[in-house]
DNA sequence: CTGTTTGTTCTATAAGTTATAGAACAAACA
DNA sequence: TGTTTGTTCTATAACTTATAGAACAAACAG
């Protein structure tokens, strides 16, 4: 898995480090049980402090994608979306659906790319060949 | 157009104001040439200073999705989708389709939940039908 | 057993963001 | 003329972000 961070950034360097391991595990880069850095190796690598890696990993926690134990570190689970979930995902995707709408993007146009992204992930995780 | 503000919300006063703004320009509840209220009116409307609305007017002013002057006060301009835009939104885009992904949400139904969005903006928005 | 690595927790600080506040100005308008 | 409006300026309290140092307990290698 390659992570890289723009220090110089406006979206804060945590939400970097765990948009990219989402998206990573939506990619199929990381599967279940696959490990992740120690947060002091992963601060050193990047040269930023481990509480800020803490931070990303500990929301990737609340989220439910890893779990953080001292012996085996941080691995990736298989989650199952649990019902309040997509509730209040759903909002979040209105909200940036509409602004490319707004913006004068049109409707199919916005699906299309969707779809595209989602396909760039079914491509390394395939759904239906285990 | 019916804005509301929780003021308990993680999320910023002005982001609210300009995500619902957006997503009523999506809807097409506000149309091009659509007047805003007035930064102070609506403030006093929601309880709020003047100058938290006057930044989300100064957000889709940056946006390009309202004009602001003197004599019309904040009306809806129609945006034509520019190249820097599409590119970063698709970014963003990435990361909140990767998010229900490595969730657990099939992609299939990600782009389902997708279309129906954007069916609802459709509805009041008839892309075909002028 | 010893030393190291690891996640975890605590306090602390500097810089930036958010929301509020007061004041003032110029353009538009009744 | 007086009012409303967008615009701009300074200021402040509360919160967030990133960094820092310290310490602890569990796991593990040698």
């Amino acid at each position: 898995m390659i992570l890289n961070v723009d220090l110089a950034s406006e979206v804060p360097i945590y939400q970097q480090l765990r948009d990219q391991i989402v998206e990573a595990i939506a990619d199929g880069v990381l599967a279940e049980g696959s490990p992740l850095p120690a947060t002091r190796t992963l601060a050193a690598d990047f040269g930023i402090n481990f509480h800020t890696v803490n931070k990303a990993y500990d929301l990737l926690r609340q989220e439910g994608l890893i779990r953080l134990n001292r012996k085996s570190g941080a691995v990736v689970t298989q989650t199952v979306a649990d019902p309040p979930f997509p509730a209040e995902w759903t909002a979040r995707a209105r909200t940036l659906l509409a602004e490319a709408v707004a913006r004068g993007l049109p409707a199919d146009e916005v699906l299309t790319i969707c779809r595209s992204i989602l396909d760039s992930f079914d491509a390394r995780k395939p759904e239906g060949t285990p």
